[in-house]
DNA sequence: TACACTATTGCAACGATGTTGCAAAATGTT
DNA sequence: AACATTTTGCAACATCGTTGCAATAGTGTA
């Protein structure tokens, strides 16, 4: 793990800071999308909150971390995947926003559909983020 | 447009304010959607803040307006149409957002397409945001 | 129209969120 | 180890949105 996220770090041309290895260990320890508040919580009284803001914004920028728009509009981050580079994220996927726990999914797997524009509208990037309830609150029959 | 706002207001059974049609003028007067400072520019200094956010906040509850998820994470009004109620919208059109005048719009003829999901997620709503050019911006060649 | 009742507004204060400038500390490089 | 460069923490600030409460405006009734 921690070497894992000492590659990802040299690999975005970053330098190894306690407080980015952190932060990026809240998100392969939690295994959903993560608010600032939950990385803060994550964090504890480690690191200023400051320091959070500016080294998400750096990850976005970095492309290891991406924003989810929520309808309830606070920012979520959540990994990118592999093919995501610096300033250039490829995130076609859905994102999912639980009801009942909080959380919000990556859905690697589905794509977000095509939809026919209006003549004169150029679409060049789509989000969609569906709500509802997730696997995990729905198992607990 | 005085006597349809003032109509729309006993629909919704709300009592005729000089705010709240101030603020449902603002809406037909503009053809987008309209963030909580568009509409502040708008009203300029007769109204205070409070009142607007609550007013906007009304027209929510009531069903005149829905509010639109923004990748950027800023809170947008639109007039619904008719088939929404009170509590109840009804709102599956697809909206889309202009990176050149950074205005949104509702495409009322563009359904959300349904999107498949992986077991033990059960969707409740969907929200679809596109992003790119609007037809305003492109005719300006 | 005048009255009383209720709903709405404005003000002040507050909390949460996010940003910036600058000095101190940590990192990477030689 | 010493230097140059990044990163961090602190303080201060801006914006956004909410709440309680007293003053005001709107509504229904006589």
């Amino acid at each position: 793990m921690e070497q894992k996220i000492i590659d990802l770090l040299k690999r975005s041309s970053l330098s190894i800071t306690d407080s980015r290895k952190k932060i990026l260990e809240s998100f392969f320890q939690k295994n959903s999308a993560l608010a600032h508040a939950d990385i803060e919580d994550y964090v504890g009284e480690d690191f200023d909150r400051v320091t959070i803001y500016r080294t998400l914004q750096t990850f976005v920028d970095k492309g290891i971390i991406h924003t989810i728009p929520t309808p309830d509009n606070a920012v979520v981050y959540a990994l990118c995947k592999d093919s995501c580079s610096a300033g250039h994220h490829h995130d076609n996927h859905v994102h999912f926003i639980c009801d009942n726990c909080n959380k919000t999914f990556c859905l690697e797997h589905v794509v977000v559909p095509n939809v026919h524009m209006p003549v004169g509208f150029a679409a060049s990037q789509i989000d969609m983020v569906v709500s509802g309830v997730c696997n995990f609150c729905n198992n607990v029959s």
